[in-house]
DNA sequence: CGTGGCATGTAAACGGTTACATGATTTA
DNA sequence: TAAATCATGTAACCGTTTACATGCCACG
């Protein structure tokens, strides 16, 4: 194993449950940490096989799950220190990708409305999550449990929202600061021509 | 093309500017970009090969850059209606990959101390970021330019600054309560024995 | 009995990074 | 003239998604 993160992540849940079978991973990973990750069967079940084959993880059927046609698989003491192991090493910042954040960008290249859509939607998409995210806290906060990795989970979900609460609250000043510039437009995109993207040259 | 995002990139960049080679386009998206999108050379050398084949950008040659070996590229025409119709389009959100929650989430696992680590490090960062991007928006208030992408190019800073603020704030709450875990602590994660991943079965 | 969902899996294609090769130019 | 940096490019590799294939099971 390399740096396979699919296989970390199973090794997580694994970790969390006393087993899981490719299925029922890829659903809770859905749905635990849908907002920051996600995993396709692809990656999953290959995963699975590479994690038996090095003795991470073991096949561990009881009769009810054979009968659905599942492998469920269960943590190694083994597979349990590899995961420590990488939960210790720094975490690497993935590569940026925010389409969003792009089109925002060069939005002077189209025109306000379509900017405006994209930050409608973008509300929309937050909105949805700040209530799926909500719905999750309130669950939480009722179940009281005494779960040890209770705190580590509120933790995550307090950061998911507040991220989400801060892009809401950009959302609408935005759109406010659009509207105007919609309002008073003399928009010719084509008129545009800026300076070089080095200027180094000019001083030579 | 079909969906290459690098491409659009490279044409946005070229419409904010009158020519661009591929390391001066790298170079401009990592400074301008840096914090949302990125590009390396393997993927802008041969998108710029495509893009002049299909016409949408032209090779254009000043004769100080040719001297520098540099090959600076211009939009066309075709490649502004190009990036119009691409920024039209509803935007994709990107597979969430965040490595840093995944570690918190799965904090149990590891020490307390581990997690503290982590939340140290994610506010090294984002204190780095926040520097720079204050610095960015320093500058461009300074500049009190008229330049007609400005209003876009703030409303993306802004969004970059609240994203950053927001994970700055929480990451003290989060160091505070990780402090008072630790301290109280009964760790032992070997106990932690949790409910399957799905409890349907227990029902039937 | 047929349809829709459950469940596992694989092959191909894709987007992207990394490592490497090459050479020119600038600076010490 | 040596070292650093500018600049372009390519091949290999990796992680990931997508589309597809397959078959079981529950339910109407």
């Amino acid at each position: 194993m390399k740096n396979n993160r699919t296989e970390f992540v199973i090794l997580g849940m694994l970790s969390l449950a006393p087993s899981g079978s490719g299925y029922e991973l890829h659903k809770a990973i859905e749905e635990t940490f849908g907002s920051f990750w996600g995993e396709s069967y692809g990656q999953i079940y290959p995963a699975l096989k590479r994690l038996a084959a090095d003795g991470l993880i073991v096949p561990s059927g009881s009769a009810l799950e054979t009968k659905k046609r599942r492998q469920p698989y269960s943590l190694t003491d083994a597979g349990r220190t590899k995961l420590r192991a990488w939960l210790a090493q720094p975490f690497q910042n993935d590569p940026p990708r925010n389409e969003f954040m792009l089109k925002l960008f060069f939005g002077h290249e189209a025109t306000p409305g379509v900017t405006i859509s994209h930050v409608r939607e973008l509300q929309r998409r937050n909105g949805l999550m700040l209530t799926t995210l909500e719905g999750i806290e309130k669950m939480s906060r009722e179940q009281q449990s005494q779960d040890p990795n209770r705190p580590y989970w509120m933790l995550t979900l307090e950061l998911g929202l507040v991220m989400t609460k801060a892009a809401l609250e950009w959302g609408e000043s935005a759109l406010a600061q659009l509207a105007s510039l919609e309002a008073g437009d003399d928009h010719d995109p084509q008129a545009s021509r800026n300076p070089p993207l080095t200027r180094a040259e000019v001083t030579e």
